[in-house]
DNA sequence: TATGAATGAGCTTTCATTCAT
DNA sequence: AATGAATGAAAGCTCATTCAT
């Protein structure tokens, strides 16, 4: 038996510290939300940090408490983003069949991601933007991605599944077409991420003609 | 006989009228060039009138004899990138053959502009760093090239050479792959615009996946 | 017996809020004194926020805490100049008695404001200086005084204080007389506000000409 | 008999010195004219001079052969200005009659320069605008007229034709009344230089009260 | 005499960040 | 943890003036 029932409940004015720590994350993760919904909206440097802090009903300084800078809100917006779309990488990875099969199925999970807030920050935000660190930093996630696509590729190819074609110019083809669901996509638009993700499976592995 | 003959050729120190404009002209082109490769690099807005000044060996307001305007620069920019654009569509529609060869054609007009340095401020510089009425402008400027790669391959499914397939989707692929050539080309780089075209239409007419 | 005798008072370094409140009231307040000072001696276009500030004994920026333009500062200046101009107009308008007691009543009113620093903002700072938006307002304001100046002298006509006369420009002669103290008025000089204000009806009401 | 017999007369395409200092004279007062058009329209500091140039269709630096800076501009509207008002001054001084009657025909010729727009200069023109030495000769355009007419109020108080008062006050109000003319009169308005010279007169003399 | 171009000095305003409370 | 206030470091733009032609 505990305390509680000899003690009996009641609602102490002091919050328990897990209390604390979950409504500090949940803060933090609000400002990320909004920033970076704001960031996409209007881009990095035409957002204020007042502009921010007035959406979230706080104040500037009070942001400080959750990040020590702006950029640092960025950062971490590229951040989950990335981490998104690892995710995809890594399924794709492990998906049983050959590279196309693979190949097939990282552009199904980058689709997806290109349609949330953080994983339009990837390629919507500037990252010329940032200081020459926190750019390298981001650059290096980017860098990861594209290293782990081609190596899909080549597999591919390897396998005979893919066409016999210069690997980085195509690693480049699918990144591109796909980066740039985040200028469009429209949540209220006619078709959804997975929709979008079909066709583009299906246009980025058999092309537009016409077979004879 | 004219006088020359007579007279002997020498050196005015007036300036015909002519090289006078063609002066004028120059340097207007040279702020342009200056300040397109540097809003391509650094990003707009961290772009300084200053430093595009102090690369072309002149002041700030010197700059004011050109142009109105920093915006009135970039937007300039954009007309040229889009003048560009249109004449690689003019010679899409013109192109005799299916519609997949009119895309084809667009494909590699398109590729060679964004490896150009007006062709990346298309891009890969922000338009909602403008004000409200040149956004517009620009975002007409890219809605028109829209319309016109779908109408050419909605041709292409109407009359056989392309898959069916939804051309809103089909027509955004194509673009976001190769405006997202703005972001990774090189000159130095392995590849020319030429060869990067023949790979795009390849891949994109074609696909990744080998034909059993 | 309160806690204040049991504990004893201290000075508590955290200071009440209405203290806050007023603080900011009185540095907003000395803004606009130091400003309107500066603009009337040097004029508005010629006063520099630099100055304006420095003689504050702070920043450029912090001026931008209490107000949001130089403008608004100005703007400000003219509204309380034409604040208590409207209270003299105001206490003419219940002065008991003709026409011209009224106006002489007034008389004296305006003379005083028009001794004051924000008194002569309203003739003393051009107000083509404003935006089109808040030169309407100040001219708002003018117009409104004029009227009821206008509406004072005419009484006097009717009711037979005042002699028969062009309502319209006797009103701008009394104005003009009086705004241009703004202009010589010396805070040190040989006669204060009130005694101005006697010859000032006295000279008005019967003239200069000695009566026969 | 002149060489023009002998010869014939024939238009020389050397325009003779005399035409050619006459043009030059007419192009100067209309650079004066124009400017202190301006200059009253919108106030010194917010005139560009090449907004001056323009109206009189030729460039900024064209106005350099005539006048060595803007302030010489004005300091020149001032001169015109105030040497309209000497003349009304001398004339008022040679006018036979007491001292109110001198006093009268300078209203009078004060209340007609006020609606030229040279006269306007003197006094719708803040002096605090000018350099330092600039200013001074400016001051001292006004200070001489204002010693001027307090003499002629001194003296209609000495031979009886004044009210005993104080010249210094009767002074200012005097000027004052009148000078704000250059703010309100109209050319298009109901009444004319000559009627508004007649009611000051009146006003002025007589006084706002009717008499008893 | 006239001009197109260039310039330098200046000024308001913005905003991320810090600080005292 | 939160806030109101303060700040410093820009940066774009203006405009009278000068200069080469």
């Amino acid at each position: 038996m505990g305390d509680a029932q000899v003690l009996g409940e009641f609602a102490s004015p002091w919050r328990d510290p897990a209390d604390r720590a979950a409504e500090r994350e949940a803060k933090r993760a609000a400002v990320l939300r909004v920033a970076a919904e704001m960031f996409v909206a209007r881009g990095y440097g035409r957002t204020k940090l007042a502009d921010v802090a007035s959406r979230l009903k706080t104040t500037k300084a009070a942001l400080y408490t959750y990040f020590e800078s702006k950029e640092a809100i960025l950062v971490e917006c590229y951040r989950l983003g990335d981490l998104a779309v690892r995710e995809g990488v890594a399924s794709a990875e492990t998906t049983a069949g050959a590279g196309l099969e693979k190949v097939q199925r990282f552009i199904r999970c980058y689709c997806e991601v290109m349609t949330t807030t953080f994983g339009k920050c990837l390629n919507r935000i500037d990252d010329r933007e940032l200081s020459p660190g926190a750019r390298e930093l981001v650059r290096g996630y980017k860098r990861d991605v594209d290293q782990l696509v081609r190596r899909l590729i080549a597999l591919g190819v390897a396998d005979g599944s893919i066409r016999p074609c210069d690997v980085r110019t195509a690693t480049f083809l699918v990144e591109g077409a796909i980066n740039w669901i985040g200028f469009w996509y429209d949540p209220n638009g006619p078709s959804g991420p997975a929709e979008i993700g079909e066709r583009f499976v299906s246009l980025l592995s058999d092309g537009l003609a016409a077979r004879k």
